[in-house]
DNA sequence: GTATGTCTCGTTATCGATAACAATTCGGAT
DNA sequence: ATCCGAATTGTTATCGATAACGAGACATAC
């Protein structure tokens, strides 16, 4: 016996034509009952395993989809492939993830790699690419879905939250609640795209009421609880009389609530937090940390229907962008 | 202008063959640079994306290799895939991800997919398969690397730590510590099989003391610290004079921790509290909590890496099988 | 008995690339 | 001037499936 059993393998053994064959297997057209039953059972007996690559040749259609994310080693992505891969089941296409770690360059040479498969539709995390990405997408000629960000003009669909916006709200927020010596925790400018435009938003809205950020730390790498820890450390001893301290995520704004736990500072009343994502790791914890809700799961769940839609024509240019609400939840610590 | 460039129409502007194109393109063999330039200059006028399916199928090799987890929404499995697309980097090689929700049918339909695909090897969590599953996977031609666990029977690579033999160690290490009043809080059983085998290795423990647990809370679904928090709350409010509660996971050992810092129970005088995998979200609590340290990071690396020499056929019988050192980090918990 | 459909199943021609082998070119050695 | 081997480039035959069309079998209608 040599290799793997192909279709003919199993034609040959069920004694009808690999047509008829290939017919039965997935379950299209008609075939008699007899016949349905040779095949199906020399299939087993051979232990066949479709070609899905010499079947995606032939058909021109594969249905995989690809999905693009900045990291995996996130709460925030992790949640977002967990509603995509919700939102594409009901349809029958596979997700495939690539991974950019942050990096525009990295996620070119990614996204040539997926299209290389000729997937059914392309799911990418921003609005930000390069020229030579952005040029691949749209010659594509299948659904492309940014999502996470509206801020920006998408090529194609795009589902996400104004981050601008968001930072600006959770300015107005923190103001309104009376805190005015303002600090900020958050990642090295360019790394993340949307943390920056949170902070331009958060500043701008500052701005208008005569505030600005009176101090900050900016970390490179992930986010993690213990560097939102260090940082709030270092930005405290730093400026004592922060009231409130804005946070690039809610990891880190975690840390920042587990340092003045250990070092008993009264939370909001000495110092009050703030981050961004809603992750349900904020359940639980002594207090809960303000944050703004930026459903992910949701998010993807939807960009996935979406492009589901796209790739079957139906879906109206007007239905191809969707701003969803970012809504604050104040929690405790505001 | 039809659909998609293909190769012919690079071949075509080019004024050479296909196969010249083909070679200039994958940048094997030989060709004069005059030949180079002008393929290069054609495909990038056309806008040419390989079609690796056709590829695929005509060299008979595909440059990934799958990889099925039970799911992504966990800090655990997140670590694995990170460490495996770092493994898998130096060979080119892409990592495909699929993910079973912890159930082995669901699983044996994500491993019949990812074969259909041809990938050049696969990589699996733990070793519990239905019979159709190992089947496959034998008759598949692969390396294929059973990881996390070794507690059991692989298929032919396995890199992972003994799950029984931590339990049995943390039983051990809390007897030594002066524990006796011993409580546990974990997942229904059969959901995970590798917590299953802790819980088992540690009863065993307790049992060779003349101990056993005294009282358990299970749960079904995601650990959360949420979860953790209220089943810690629900087990002391039922067993208040546990002195320790092991855990089938950090994330519910933190909640733990939460709710005796929320409740000013003191740790680890009143309660000791322990926790399984080592998570960097551990680091930045006002307490480090108990954990066994599952090295995650490296094991999918580790795993990674033997795919790959054992794709080349360059690695020996008695390499497939390694099995790491689960190291006990006591914390300020214990 | 002939015609017309409806079911079933088979034949042929790709899909887009690459492997294997063949052919051509070219500079230099004899 | 001729020949040789290395460097380049081309030709042919697949890879394993599926789309599109075609054909035989069988039943029903007139």
């Amino acid at each position: 016996m040599h290799n793997k059993p192909t279709l003919k393998d199993v034609a040959k053994l069920a004694r009808v034509s690999e047509m008829t064959a290939s017919r039965v297997l997935r379950g299209i057209g008609e075939a008699s009952d007899h016949t349905k039953e040779r095949v199906l059972n020399a299939a087993k007996t051979v232990g066949y395993v479709p070609n899905r690559i010499a079947g995606a040749l032939s058909s021109r259609s594969v249905n995989l989809v690809g999905v693009v994310v900045p990291s995996i080693s996130s709460f925030v992505f992790s949640e977002v492939l967990t509603g995509i891969s919700a939102g594409l089941k009901p349809s029958g296409l596979q997700p495939i993830f690539g991974i950019t770690d942050y990096d525009q360059e990295t996620e070119e040479t990614v996204i040539r790699e997926m299209l290389s498969w000729r997937p059914s539709g392309l799911i990418l995390v921003g609005l930000e690419h390069t020229e030579a990405s952005r040029k691949m997408l749209q010659n594509a000629a299948i659904p492309v879905a940014e999502i996470m960000d509206t801020d920006g003009d998408p090529i194609d669909i795009n589902v996400g939250i104004s981050h601008h916006e968001t930072g600006y709200q959770m300015a107005k927020t923190i103001i309104a609640r009376g805190y005015r010596k303002i600090g900020y925790i958050g990642t090295k400018a360019k790394q993340d795209f949307r943390a920056e435009k949170r902070l331009a938003g958060f500043t701008e809205g500052l701005a208008e009421a005569g505030l600005s950020v009176l101090a900050s730390e900016r970390f490179s790498g992930g986010s993690s609880v213990l560097t939102g820890r260090e940082l709030t450390a270092r930005l405290l001893g730093r400026v004592p009389d922060l009231d409130c301290i804005y946070y690039s995520s809610d990891m880190t704004s975690v840390g920042g609530l587990m340092h003045c736990l250990a070092n008993g500072i009264k939370v909001p009343e000495k110092v009050a937090l703030a981050g961004f994502s809603g992750l349900d790791l904020l359940q639980g914890l002594p207090l809960k940390v303000a944050t703004t809700n930026a459903s992910r799961f949701e998010m993807g769940k939807l960009a996935a229907g979406l492009v589901v839609s796209a790739k079957k024509g139906s879906l109206a240019p007007k239905d191809r962008i969707v701003k969803l609400e970012a809504k604050i939840d104040i929690g405790e610590t505001l």
